[in-house]
RNA sequence: CGGGGCGUAGCGCAGCCUGGUAGCGCGACGGUUUUGGGUACCGUAGGCCGUAGGUUCGAAUCCUAUCGCCCCGACCA
């Protein structure tokens, strides 16, 4: 992409509606533009990156041997009767009529409709184990939206939903999802530790929340300093080993670590002092085994080898797509703006033209943009006619992990320079070898490909 | 839902207390000058001062209502 012919409205000033660091720079980075508390429009910065993030939760989730699929957000009421949370879940709920005096709701999440699919076309044990999935849009009227994407009404998430036949195939299922869990978040840059949670509303006798530290978490966690030297890495696992999963469950969850809604302070000070930590982590994701409380009332049954009809056992499992651009920033940036772990940037690499309308300059960013393209990457290449400190502010900014930047000088030795934003450390470099260091860079974090 | 704050140009703000017909910075646009970390200067455009009602000769300013947004707390991917 040539920057002249984005569409990306960077800010110079800090908006006033932002108090913290994700929701500052996602608005000053030109990514979302707020709608209404808790709505945004997502700008083509922010979009692309959403779908980055979203691409790997798929890719993850199908390598786990999960299937996608898509619900509607508009769902009729009766199904939410059947299951007794049209009354329960109370005006989170964004209840509407239709023409016909119907009555309607924005889905919250969607284990009714996963079940209402389910039981519709499955009927025979030999159809199980399932798990299907989704990435749509959600609604929850908060009461109080804040920290921009972070706690939207509107949100992006992946909500999956297991059927297993016995409660050992549902805790299997747990696990696969622990383990894919841990990869997704690993592939996105950064740390998200599991921690036992409490079930809420959605109930259930096991779960676990994924957080990720960070200053401005909306959850106070407590945890065993341990827990954060471990790493899944890349470690390959057959999803069809419950011994394998299970190994990584016990792995992960070895440690304490919970958060304020279970932390046992007994437990806890039986840990050496030095271990433990006190903090604050954002909620990206959590997992449920519920055995059969939808299944049971919505009729969700197959027929078992003896010909009973039994119902299923259940799990849901949510990623908060378009929460976890903010907590990524949160993790990634410095006072100059975003820094994009490679696995989800927007553009693979910057290239800087300091001087737009050299001939020489712009022979070589023109060779540079060719060969990246050619080599699969997506560049973006500010070829405006801006000064040098402008483009580097706007690099810095909206945080593309690397640069490469081209003037006169350095051309005249045969040189460009590398620049890494995470670093600040730049490597002078003739254009060719730079281009292959970005190949070298990126064999590392492959970059998703969806759905 | 309780408590606090704010709505004035695309963004950040001043003006409001002590009513007299709207200003600054950034950005945008046009020039000149610059060009290796947000260059300097000149010029231009852009606002029914959130909305409605009231008081007044006159309202961004005072009063009332209403809508919206932000922050703190209780609740949540």
């Amino acid at each position: 992409m040539r920057l002249s012919r984005y569409f990306l409205p960077v800010l110079k000033e800090n908006p006033a509606e932002a108090q913290i660091v994700s929701h500052r720079l996602m608005l000053r980075a030109g990514m979302i533009k707020q709608q209404a508390a808790g709505i945004y429009s997502w700008l083509p910065l922010g979009f692309k990156v959403l779908r980055k993030i979203e691409n790997i939760v798929h890719d993850e989730q199908i390598r786990a041997g999960h299937i996608p699929m898509q619900m509607p957000t508009l769902q009729p009421a009766d199904l939410w009767r059947e299951s007794g949370r049209y009354d329960a879940y109370g005006p989170e709920m964004l209840r509407m009529k239709d023409r016909h005096d119907r009555d309607m709701l924005f889905s919250p999440t969607a284990e009714e409709m996963f079940t209402d699919v389910f039981r519709a076309h499955v009927n025979s044990y030999k159809d199980l184990p399932l798990t299907i999935y989704q990435i749509q849009w959600k609604f929850r009227d908060e009461v109080r939206p804040r920290f921009g994407v972070m706690r939207g009404r509107e949100f992006y998430m992946k909500d999956g939903y297991n059927f297993d036949l016995t409660k050992e195939d549902a805790l299997h299922a747990y696990n696969r999802h622990l383990v894919s869990y841990l990869r997704t978040y690993e592939r996105m840059g950064l740390q998200a530790i599991p921690m036992r949670a409490d079930s809420g509303p959605i109930g259930g006798d096991d779960t676990h929340e994924f957080l990720v530290l960070a200053e401005t978490g909306e959850s106070e966690v407590f945890y065993d300093s341990q827990i954060t030297d471990l790493t899944f890495g890349d470690r390959t696992i057959n999803y069809d080993s419950r011994e394998e999963c299970q190994a990584v469950l016990e792995e992960f969850t070895s440690r304490y670590a919970r958060t304020d809604e279970t932390h046992d302070a007994a437990i806890f000070d039986q840990i050496p002092e030095e271990r433990r930590r006190v903090a604050r982590g954002i909620e990206v994701g959590q997992i449920f085994y519920f055995g059969t409380k939808y299944s049971e009332p919505m009729g969700a049954t197959v027929t078992d080898a003896e010909g009973n009809k039994v119902p299923v056992h259940m799990g849901s499992h949510g990623i908060g797509v378009s929460r976890l651009l903010g907590a990524i920033i949160e993790a990634n940036h410095d006072d100059k703006g975003i820094i994009w772990p490679e696995g989800v940037t927007p553009f693979h690499v910057g290239i800087v033209n300091l001087k737009q309308g050299d001939e020489a300059a712009d022979a070589a960013c023109e060779g540079l943009y060719a060969d990246l393209e050619a080599a699969g990457f997506e560049p973006l290449y500010d070829d405006r006619n801006e000064r040098a400190g402008g483009k580097f502010a706007t690099m810095d900014l909206i945080g593309l992990p690397w640069r490469i930047t081209v003037g006169p000088r350095g051309l005249a030795n045969g040189v460009v320079e590398l620049t890494s934003r995470r670093s600040g450390e730049s490597v002078e470099m003739a254009p060719a070898e730079a281009v292959a260091k970005i190949k070298e860079i990126y064999a590392k974090h492959p970059h998703p490909k969806g759905a």
